[in-house]
Formats: C-alpha cells, structure tokens, sequence
DNA sequence: CAGCATCCGGCAGGATACTG
DNA sequence: CAGTATCCTGCCGGATGCTG
C-alpha cells in the first residue's frame, strides 16, 4: 500500500496519516514533555514531581503520570508502607522516546533567536497603524 | 548560568525552562506538524494545503498559517492576479525544524505497537471488574 | 480563490476540598 | 504522602455566512 500512481497525490498521505497527530496525542498536551524530561535524571516520587515540575497542579500531574504510564512510557511502583511511597520512572521505552525529543528541544532551544526575530519583525508589519 | 551547586537542585532546571513549553506553542498545536510535513514537498497554495491536510478547516488552516508565519517557518507569497492566489512554503527555518520533527514522527511510529501493547494491557488491568 | 467575522460546544486544565 | 472528586473557566477549534 500507499503506493501512488503520478505525482500529485502523494503528500499528505504522509502528513496526515504518519502520525503527527499521534504524537501530540502522546506527549502534546501541556505537560508530558515536562515530566518526562524531568524523570529522566532517575526516579522521582510524587511530590518531588511536583515540586520540580514547576507551575503543575496535582490534578494534572496525576493525570499525566497516569496517561504516560498507559502508554508504556512510565512506571508507578508501589510502596506499601505508611506514609505511601509510590515513585515514577521512566521505562526503557521512554528513555528511548528522550533521544527524539531531546533533539527537538535542542533545536528550538538553539533556534529560539531566530524565532523571536521573525515574530518581531511580523508583529510590526501587522501593526503599522500609528506610524509609517 | 544553570551551574548548579550540589545535586539535589539541578532536575527541572532542565525541564521547566529547556522550553519543552516552547516547542509546543510552537507546533504543538492541532495542526501545525501537519501542515509543516505537507509543505515540505514544495510550496502550495491555500485550498491545495486544504485538501492535503485532510480534515483541517479554513478557519484553523488561516489561524495556523499565521502563526507559522509569525514563527518565521513558513512564507507566505501574494500573487496580485484575479483570482489571486497565495503560495506557502517553508523557510529555511521551517526546513531545518524538519528534521527533529520527522525523527519524532518516525518514533512514534516505530513504536506505535509497542504503546499500544502497553495502552492494552493497562486497559486490562485497570478494569478488573467483571471477572478476574 | 483566499480569506475574515461570528457564534458556539467541548474539553483541557486550574482551584479547592476531602480521603486511605 | 499520594492521591480522588467536584466545580468552574478559558480557549481551541468546528460550522456557517459574508467579502475583495
């Protein structure tokens, strides 16, 4: 499959199909990234997330920590002791998943200039009411 | 900067500021990856991209453009002609933010079955109910 | 053709209060 | 300590209608 006859009707059979969507469904939403980069120093219990992942609420971060553990991404383990302990690392899979976004995050990081740049030079094109 | 004293206080150093925030506002949004992939064939004008982004609607293409424009990673060129025509195509910047994002499609991807393995079983395990 | 304006629903996500 | 439960809000994004 995905086998095309001319030339026109290639493209987005990879942009839609090949998974852009996936991945924001993975690690899209607002604090994925964060708490993945933030484990992968080693594990972390639950309030120690929280506290080095500045600014979550612990609703999100138990939501996060649970969608990331679905998806392979974490591991919760258990400590029946009192007070609980539950400590959060990463699996195999992601820290595998840290080597790609690492690299994106390198590269806005080393582009963020450049961006800003632009946006400063769009936003005063948009905006030549006052003065010519 | 981000010289850190003893061990304890160097984790989301990285994490919170590094800008994993940053990357999302920039392309983290519901369209932005698809759109950037299907540019990366070659300039197209505002309905082809329409077609090619299947799913997207004019009002999000619009909004999605601008702000990739505004991002420096996409330009946008007005053609005076009735009817007119407007070509988008990648910068420099937008090419070379390929990259990074292609590895992270490719990923996903390739570890698509893996999570959903993973989605699977903790399905299972989370919904124990009826029989055991 | 390439858009802008408007209206509107859903849901991501914050604040707060309560539990084993 | 490590959560759950509930409420509430913004805003993302879809649908529709109108313009140069």
């Amino acid at each position: 499959m995905l086998s095309h006859h001319h030339s026109s009707e290639r493209r987005n059979v990879v942009a839609a199909r090949s998974g852009s969507r996936e991945i924001l469904d993975r690690v899209g939403d607002k604090w994925s990234l964060s708490v993945i980069e933030t484990l992968s120093d080693g594990a972390l219990r639950f309030n120690e997330l929280k506290k080095l992942v500045e600014g979550i609420s612990q609703r999100m971060l138990t939501l996060t920590l649970r969608h990331l553990e679905r998806d392979g991404l974490v591991t919760r383990t258990m400590f029946a002791t009192i007070p609980p302990r539950v400590d959060y690392a990463l699996t195999p899979l992601g820290f595998r998943l840290l080597k790609p976004v690492s690299e994106l995050v390198d590269w806005v990081r080393e582009n963020s200039d450049e961006i800003e740049k632009a946006q400063q030079s769009f936003d005063q094109q948009s905006v030549p009411q006052t003065a010519a």
